[in-house]
DNA sequence: TTGAGTTTCCAAACCGGTTTGCGTAGCTCC
DNA sequence: GGAGCTACGCAAACCGGTTTGGAAACTCAA
């Protein structure tokens, strides 16, 4: 037998189904009798509203949908737990997008949320650039994107404060008289970038000059890092700290430190950047920059709680949520 | 102004919105200059179809639902990127319930989803009972059913031979001459019975007797494991290897073992399960089960799709991925 | 020339709800 | 007893598409 619809309730509780709607929703008076049999011709046929019917009708689906670039990145998903905490006591769900890694998936993902009318939407995209979002987008949906993008023109904003973290977490090494400071992952794209400045501003700031051989180019990678230390200290630049794009490199280069016969901190202290669960599980345990998922999440949900309800109106804003640096052993 | 409907665009073109369905659809014949007016004005309009609508209407969502205890278990993330690789050529895509360990969260998104007609769903529960999953899904969406529930009375089931691979482990340990094996995380109930009962077999199969001793209770906790690793230690219970319930415990483990001055694997010898990424970056690196996360995305998603599609038809299957041992550093 | 077949398009029904307009009944209050 | 409410319930319109039945125009063979 196929799913009961509003009909049939209608039918067993005898009356229309007008009243049954109106006995569910409690948007019209109903009498008390009326409602008695309409809950239990419900209770009989263990009757559900077909969502999508009303979604259509209705245009609101009491969903956000959450487009993140790589769901086995352990950021992401904390991010989506502080979304879901922040929005599902206002009766919102949160349902989540991996593109991982795929471009195409990420504007197929954002059109297809809208062409099914979430009330709103947050995304962190990696690949697609700022303008082509501005394309897909509609005016009507609420939007808050996540990450280090360019200005808040088309939506509200969260980011980090990457680049005063990483200065501080800098001068932290600085203060314990280290001067010989690399930064491994150096890019000029993607979170890397306001990274590598904040290592360049507490350097400069302190007066040292910014020396190339120790701005060492890698990726995001346990493996990448550890081959671009390696060579590095193969090379024989003299290294008494490193600050790392994250994590993951960070562990990697205390690997090749420890390859190389180097002890970390007492010979090169090094610093991440994520707080991942593995930076308090390694040993030495590491020294990082909370990224803050959770909290990210949270301001988040609560932002496009505020857009989708109208109690924010106006121009769009832009959120910072600092990261503050966690002292483990590593530094 | 507002999204454009069929309406709009078929007046554009000059032609009816029958024709506009056709022309997009290609379900029936439309003449050629009917069809490039007719994308003329979707370009024009930027018109995509309402997919409320088209699902109301075609009962058809192109969307499965992956609905998961906890996304911030690593384990989560890598089975819904199985999942997703494997439907995602086949056109579908999968949105993410993470019920976050909210009992009545689990309930509603299965009955949510169900209601806005998803074509599949894919459902891993901690708290709900098999019963009450009985009586949320209806017999006409197809399910998958993943982890160490009964038997697939209601729907198709992917699980993992946990307590074949934690034997398999164990007996490792035995060839290794280590007979004081514990196990660490003992429940009867949720994963760690499966993985128990392997531990039981084969101490059983070879002879030795279950000492009670050596059946450590705990959770599935780095703290809790620490906890109750020491407490062992301190009682004196000779102890050579640890068989643990999964690898967050037998990170605790190692550190009370450590704390505790023994030398893993010198002294004793820790085993872990699921290995989970932290697994291979802790030292020593941990010996472990790998819980095959990705492959049992894959596995289900296969399922699903053949299950949507009609090209599996018959009684409900039950398919095991084992899980192998990986041996590291710490056993 | 005519009838059958084909091509092309449209009007209308439909999916399953919600919302609106209105009729009727019962009640209060002059 | 009639005006004016309120309470209650139903029919019909609506959301934005897809699908179906059939009309109109055109082709082609007999």
């Amino acid at each position: 037998m196929p799913r009961p619809r509003i009909a049939d309730v209608a039918e067993i509780a005898g009356v229309s189904p007008t009243t049954v709607s109106h006995a569910l929703s409690g948007r019209r008076p109903v009498s008390p009798e009326a409602k008695a049999k309409v809950h239990a011709a419900v209770k009989e046929l263990n009757y559900r509203a077909n969502q999508l019917a009303v979604s259509l009708r209705t245009n609101r689906t009491q969903t956000i949908a959450f487009v993140m670039p790589d769901i086995t990145n352990p950021f992401y998903p904390m991010v989506a737990r502080g979304v879901q905490d922040a929005i599902s006591d206002a009766g919102y769900q949160v349902v989540i997008c991996s593109t991982d890694g795929n471009a195409a998936r990420e504007a197929a993902f954002i059109t297809d949320m809208l062409s099914r009318a979430v009330d709103g939407l947050i995304i962190d995209l990696f690949r697609t650039p700022f303008e082509a979002v501005e394309r897909l987008v509609d005016r009507h949906t609420p939007l808050v994107m996540l990450g280090p993008m360019k200005a808040p023109t088309i939506s509200d904003r969260v980011r980090g404060d990457d680049r005063v973290s990483v200065a501080e977490a800098t001068r932290h090494l600085l203060r314990q008289g280290r001067t010989r400071i690399a930064f491994v992952g150096a890019t000029r794209i993607g979170p890397a970038a306001g990274r590598l400045g904040g290592y360049e501003d507490a350097l400069l700031g302190a007066g040292l000059a910014i020396d190339p051989k120790l701005v060492i180019r890698s990726d995001y990678s346990r493996r990448g890092a550890h081959t671009a230390v390696t060579a590095a200290l193969v090379e024989g630049v003299p290294i008494d700290a490193i600050v790392c794009v994250n994590d993951l490199a960070a562990i990697g280069a205390i690997d090749a430190l420890r390859d190389a016969g180097r002890v970390v901190p007492d010979d090169v202290a090094v610093i991440g950047f994520d707080d991942i669960d593995a930076a308090a599980l390694v040993r030495p345990a590491l020294t990082t920059i909370d990224n803050r998922a959770y909290e990210k999440g949270t301001v988040c949900g609560r932002l496009l709680l505020q857009r989708i309800t109208g109690e924010l109106d106006g121009p769009f804003r832009e959120i910072v949520v600092p990261g503050p640096l966690i002292i483990r052993e590593s530094a």
